[in-house]
DNA sequence: CGGTCTCTTGACGGAGTTCAAAGCTAGTGG
DNA sequence: CCACTAGCTTTGAACTCCGTCAAGAGACCG
């Protein structure tokens, strides 16, 4: 566990075992069951979280009254809303546990500190912030020149992972279509 | 121009006037004219680009030899295609000027190197990547919400500027819509 | 003026949604 | 160990949004 979250520092910064030692004792291990939530649609997002095992789904309730799946994070991922918690602003999406899920969470306020007192995480963090944008302009740029077909077929092969733990009825809010088309998708 | 670079740093960080100096020297002014690229599909993106006076498109063509607009930057906007300035990876995308445009760029090298020298930007790019997040999380979650007419309405209410500037085709391109059908729209 | 770039029109077709209903499956309690 | 229920997945028919194609009308520029 905590040799995951070293791990992880590693391959970006390199820090000194007490600096680490430092980072590692503002964190704090959270196990939270199935369905539990990590942070409430309206709630200020106060923590980022780093997934030691499990997983994270981050969606949203439209008008209608569908959940709307916008994100899926696993083991090593970093998860949190971005917006909320960097600007401390109500969240407009809900973080649930879709299995049992333990994580290491750090507060804002500690972090916060911690980024003056270490500079080396504010490198970190860049990098960190830096490799989102890639993933979301990667996923997002995939989305729009794709059909739901290709989409879906794309993410099985992709992260066959994900198609194993997670019901498909998300896997299809995920991927914005509805279960219905999708299994029309799956038959023919 | 140097003071319109400075106060932009200055909303994030406090550098020192010598400090300031350093980092101003590693940036080159540089003027495009319309339709002058940055940046060709296929090569690697080598710099940042800070828009002093102008507007900046990024696009790719498709399959069909359509180009699809992904993104708009004006005045006081960092552009550069992350994905293949951080990995030095063949960018798949144009930037382009689509009028007359100074920007202030630096060069990847010269940037690292006064990364290392002045901590004090690691946090300033920092933010600047969340923030980039932010934005881009906003645009797709609005865009998957809304269909073609509230994303054009958003559009001309929410920034009429480039409303006033792009081609209605380019407006049609970033939205995802095709030009045929605005034009529908704008009458209904 | 002639051409190129931009915007509009209308007919048609297809990808994907909606709604309502039924079939499966797994877990739970009796 | 069976029965029941809640959660998940599938079906099919009607419908909608939006893209495609082909054509024409302005508008701007040399």
């Amino acid at each position: 566990m905590k040799t995951q979250l070293q791990n992880y520092f590693n391959r970006h910064i390199s820090l000194t075992e007490a600096q680490f030692e430092e980072v590692y004792s503002c964190f704090e291990i959270k196990t939270y069951q199935k369905k539990d939530l990590l942070l409430r649609e309206g709630e200020v997002c106060q923590h980022k979280y780093f997934i030691i095992d499990g997983l994270i789904r981050s969606y949203y309730i439209d008008d209608k009254g569908t959940e709307k799946i916008t994100q899926f994070a696993i083991e090593n991922w970093w998860v949190t809303n971005t917006e909320s918690f960097a600007l401390q602003r109500p969240s407009n999406i809900n973080l649930q546990a879709v299995e049992e899920t333990t994580v290491l969470r750090i507060k804002k306020d500690d972090l916060d500190v911690l980024l003056v007192e270490i500079p080396a995480l504010e490198k970190f963090f860049r990098i960190v912030a830096e490799n989102m944008v890639i993933a979301i302009q990667r996923r997002y740029g995939f989305y729009m020149k794709m059909n739901s077909k290709i989409r879906y077929e794309h993410f099985v092969e992709w992260i066959p992972d994900f198609a194993q733990r997670v019901p498909l009825y998300m896997i299809a809010s995920y991927l914005d279509i509805t279960p219905e088309y999708l299994s029309q998708l799956r038959k023919g």
